[in-house]
Formats: structure tokens, C-alpha cells, sequence
DNA sequence: TTGTTATTTCGCAAAACAACGAAATATATT
DNA sequence: AATATATTTCGTTGTTTTGCGAAATAACAA
């Protein structure tokens, strides 16, 4: 009994994106840079977001450290874009989880 | 400038679903019961997850509290199953953030 | 009533998160 | 070299999360 099964790294890591998607001005950057294929920059950001620069910059390095965007450097801005690759690799990752509940 | 945009409801809402769905524990959970409609008993749970009684408790109690899941008391257990109408909904939030991001 | 089983709530400690302003960095311009 | 712009890092503060064990609750059985 109380065999206890070790989480797979498959939803270890998918916890680890829904925990980046799971605050409102994260998503809402995810949201926007998903959009045809947009890219943006921290300032364009800060000007239409409820949030300071230093917090704004906070949840842009959570992002990518989630890997769901990249920055480029474009002087004297950094452009964000969207890590393509790991996008969708998570959207078929959510696909999954919820596409295991079709009634069949 | 700096009209700052207020963040919709459909976000924040989406938001508190990802982070409820942002601990592998939790994932796993919702992971086992949208496999064939499958429900389960705490205890189940506890067997196989390595966490305690009591932690198990408050991850199923979030689970609840985000509304992906519901429990049926059937003494002397509790039955917990995905809220299908929550779940069918929080499918299709996700569905919409990444199709948008479709090359077009 | 006393005990047993399944689960939750309480109280606590440690860690992580969210937010801010000030200071630092990096790159261009004067 | 000094200044300006865009952004990040640092230090701090208050809040939330995660985890546990002990105690409480709820339903049933002896």
C-alpha cells in the first residue's frame, strides 16, 4: 500500500507553466504577444498595465525563466516575442489535459 | 499617454484557474480525474502523492475553491470529481489563448 | 456510549510572491 | 566626459503559499 507514485516530469513541468500563466499581468502579456504573432516592449507594457516598472520588469523575468517568451535586444529597447517552440509545446501540453476529457 | 488598460474580468479569471492548476499536485489531481471521468476519494489520493492528509486537504480545497472540481460526501468517504460545466469552460479559455496564436 | 474510519480545520514555521522606489546597467547622443 | 533613455537589479515590506502534526468533525459500528 501507499505505493507512492513519483509525479512525471511531464506535469512538473506543466505545473510550472500554469504557475506563470496564473497572475493577471502575466497573461495578459501572453494574451497580447499571442496575437498575431505580436511582439512588444517593457515600455509599451508599463504604460497600459496596472503596475510599476521594477514589478512589470519581475513578471516579464518569470516569463522567461518559464521559457513563454525571449527578449531581444534592439537598442536602446528589448523586444519581447513569444518563445514560439515552447508555446506550442505548452498549448498542446494543455491540449492534452483537457482533450483526456472528451466523453467518448 | 499611459492609459493604463484595465485588465478584463475573462483574464483575471483565467489567471485564477492557472494558478490553481500551477502545483504539480494539483495538476496531477486534475490530470487523474479528466482520464475517462474518472472521480476519487482522498484517500486514494493520499496513498499515491507524496504529501500528507492535511496538505492534501488544502490542494483539494483550492481545487475546489478555482471551481475545477467538486466533492459528493457518500459516507465515509468524499467524492471528488471534475466540475465538468468549470472544466468545459476553462478548456475552452485555453483553447481561445492559444489558438490566437494560430500563423495565420 | 465508545470506538473506528475518512477527512478537514487549526496553528504554526519556512519559503515564495508581489509590489515599490532607489540605484545600477547598458547603449546611444551631445 | 556628461547626459538621456530603456530596462533591470537590489533591498525592503507585507501577503500568500506550502507543508506538517495535532485536534476537531462527521458518520457509522460495536
Amino acid at each position: 500500500m501507499g505505493n507512492k507514485v513519483n509525479i512525471s516530469d511531464e506535469v512538473v513541468e506543466m505545473a510550472k507553466l500554469a504557475k506563470a500563466m496564473g497572475h493577471p499581468v502575466r497573461l495578459y502579456i501572453l494574451q497580447k504577444l499571442s496575437q498575431m504573432n505580436a511582439c512588444c516592449y517593457s515600455g509599451d507594457l508599463v504604460d497600459e498595465l496596472p503596475v510599476g516598472r521594477s514589478t512589470l520588469s519581475q513578471h516579464l523575468k518569470e516569463l522567461k525563466y518559464a521559457g513563454l517568451i525571449q527578449g531581444e535586444i534592439e537598442p536602446p529597447y528589448i523586444k519581447y516575442c513569444l518563445n514560439k517552440e515552447n508555446w506550442e509545446n505548452a498549448k498542446s501540453m494543455f491540449h492534452r489535459l483537457f482533450d483526456e476529457s472528451e466523453t467518448i
